[in-house]
DNA sequence: CTGAAAGCGCTTACAG
DNA sequence: CTGAAAGCGCTTACAG
């Protein structure tokens, strides 16, 4: 590897001028002469500056620990890191990614190496979202709560606006004509649950229509869910649902189909997740919001490179459509989903077909 | 933090005797006395060794790149990220991802800034099984290719054995008593696709059965899947369906509702990939055989630690049921899939009903 | 405008 | 058995 003292024997000056120049810490140091020889030595010999030599010295590693439960189970969570990925990389920084299992000693372990590795701030990231204590060891460094909250409301934390999603979802389908819309949620103490059920009755409420309870079934995936929905349809006749999520909306498309009741026509359906594997199979397709996992993620480096050097929120964004909007209040963060259009959602209002 | 230095001064004792004695090398170097007072003054200060000054020293990282292109869009793909970092932590080692999006440019930029970052050893990793030309900077770098092989057949290549899944599926057919085995293929160039149909041909032939091309239908996924699958079980009406995956074999589950015949029963089904939302979707259970991604980000790390430090292959196993086995043959590994039983394959033989 | 020097935290010959 | 010293590649006061 080629170092600085290489470049500066064969440029004939001293190793600080080197290191001055190739800073663009030169102004009034080293003539614009010299720089550019500098400059052009560098680059002849292929210079690559160690970044472990200058972290020792300057105590900043450019470098971020992303510490996550078990982000692989949803395919879409892995967005999150896809996301810090390219903000790190925007903004000079490279991501360490850990795996804790939901395992606190593995945790702890894989904290303390990232420690010894000199990471300058630690992304705390979730598969879904919760509210979550941050481990002591993490409370000392720059840290950001990612698709979480941190229960001391301390920590920047960056999450869904779960209350927005389902307000939108509900309003997706008072705007299709709807009038009699159901809520088909998830039986689980999921925090998601009753902030979109509160989405959805303020939209109701909004647009003047009451909230029967007989539209509002809550079902676990892949045990009642399948009946639960057919019960809904049956009893409580709805002709829009809002499902919690795309899963959920998969069995309302089997009552829906068993009942004989056309999807986008009969019966409206928007859902939340945008699962590939889910939303490739079912007919029509189906119109979902999407959570912003990937903005999530990248969302959050900003954040935390602010912290870590201490100055503004960098003015990056994604390369990647930007399709969510943020809002920031206090330290916390929520962001919205944005929803794909297809076609389980009729797309006039009743009777104009 | 604290340093070596303020170990020394705290035992009154040399930097040097705490290193030695921290490192384990003290044998008839330091008194067990000393050893012991170092390692007790070391524990009372919370002493963490700093990486990169001891890289700076050494030269030795104990970082790994791993380099993908897309990892993110198939999730079982992900697993093999989640293997490389068990196996790195067990052997010392951290791992820093990049993902490359399928953008040369990107890469280049990429593996520099590793390189930068001083990392020891390369993982080159693909979502799926191909052929891949390894860039010219990762071959001056110990490397190993994953879930691809090395086009110059010059760097270690982990990846399935596509052969030996044709064959156990098809096995698993004929074993249920299947008589009239079809292939249901996939029509894109992917490299797994002529291997699995050998493997399945081989599976038939040394059961003695002839590979009636009526039996083979090659389709694309969303496009035309749905349509030649109905024609496959109505032209040439087999009692067993090898599908190349999950996504084809709900296409032939739609098919068989569609012309009443019973899945398990009056047709048996084995797929490959085991993917979380489509089997959770299908009844009766899929059959299907699940891909080794976590073993072989697992087996890459150990074979490219062992590379990097010119030593044997580490002896070490994942925490989770190592379901595979290995071939080593050369350079190259190859990784059997594991079968999944569910439901989709009669219980027995035909005529035992 | 330029260079010599110290030092980040570690390891490793070398001398005693 | 133990310590003083050099050096990994860099940055940054400091002196000229």
């Amino acid at each position: 590897m080629v170092s600085l003292k290489d470049i500066a024997k064969q440029a004939g000056v001293s190793v600080c001028a080197v290191s001055l120049v190739l800073n663009g810490k030169y102004k009034n140091r080293v003539s614009d002469t010299t720089a550019q020889h500098i400059r052009e030595t560098a680059a002849s010999l292929h210079y690559e500056p160690n970044m472990l030599a200058r972290t020792l010295k300057t105590n900043k590693s450019h470098t971020l620990g992303f510490v996550t439960d078990e982000i692989i189970t949803t395919p879409s969570a892995v967005r999150i890191m896809l996301g810090a990925q390219e903000a790190a990389r925007k903004l000079g920084y490279i991501l360490i990614s850990m795996n804790t299992n939901n395992d606190k000693s593995l945790e702890r372990q894989e904290i303390a190496t990232l420690k010894r590795y000199h990471a300058d701030g630690f992304l705390y990231a979730f598969m879904y979202h919760r509210v979550v204590d941050v481990p002591s060891a993490l409370r000392s460094m720059p840290t950001v709560v990612v698709d979480a909250e941190d229960a001391n409301h301390d920590l920047p934390s960056i999450y869904p606006d779960e209350f927005g999603i389902g307000y939108d979802a509900t309003n997706r389908l008072i705007k299709a004509g709807c009038r009699r819309i159901a809520y088909f949620g998830s039986e689980s103490g999921i925090i998601a649950q009753p902030q979109r059920l509160a989405g959805y009755r303020k939209a109701l409420h909004d647009a003047g229509m009451n909230d029967d309870p007989q539209l509002i079934v809550r079902a676990t995936e892949h045990q009642n869910a399948d009946e639960r929905a057919v019960e809904l349809l049956k009893v409580a006749a709805p002709d829009g649902v809002f499902c919690f999520n795309d899963v959920r909306a998969s069995s309302i498309y089997a009552a829906a189909n068993e009942l004989g009741m056309r999807i986008g026509k009969d019966i409206s359906i928007v859902s939340v997740d945008n699962l590939p594997n889910i939303t490739d199979a079912l007919r029509p397709g189906l119109t979902t919001i999407e959570l912003p996992h990937y903005e999530m993620g990248f969302e959050a480096v900003c954040q935390l490179v602010a912290m870590i050097e201490q100055r503004d929120k960098p003015d990056i964004k994604p390369d990647q459509m930007f399709r969510s909007s943020f809002d920031t209040k206090d330290t916390f963060t929520t962001v919205h989903g944005s929803i794909i259009e297809r076609d389980s959602v009729q797309h006039a209002p009743h009777g104009n077909e």
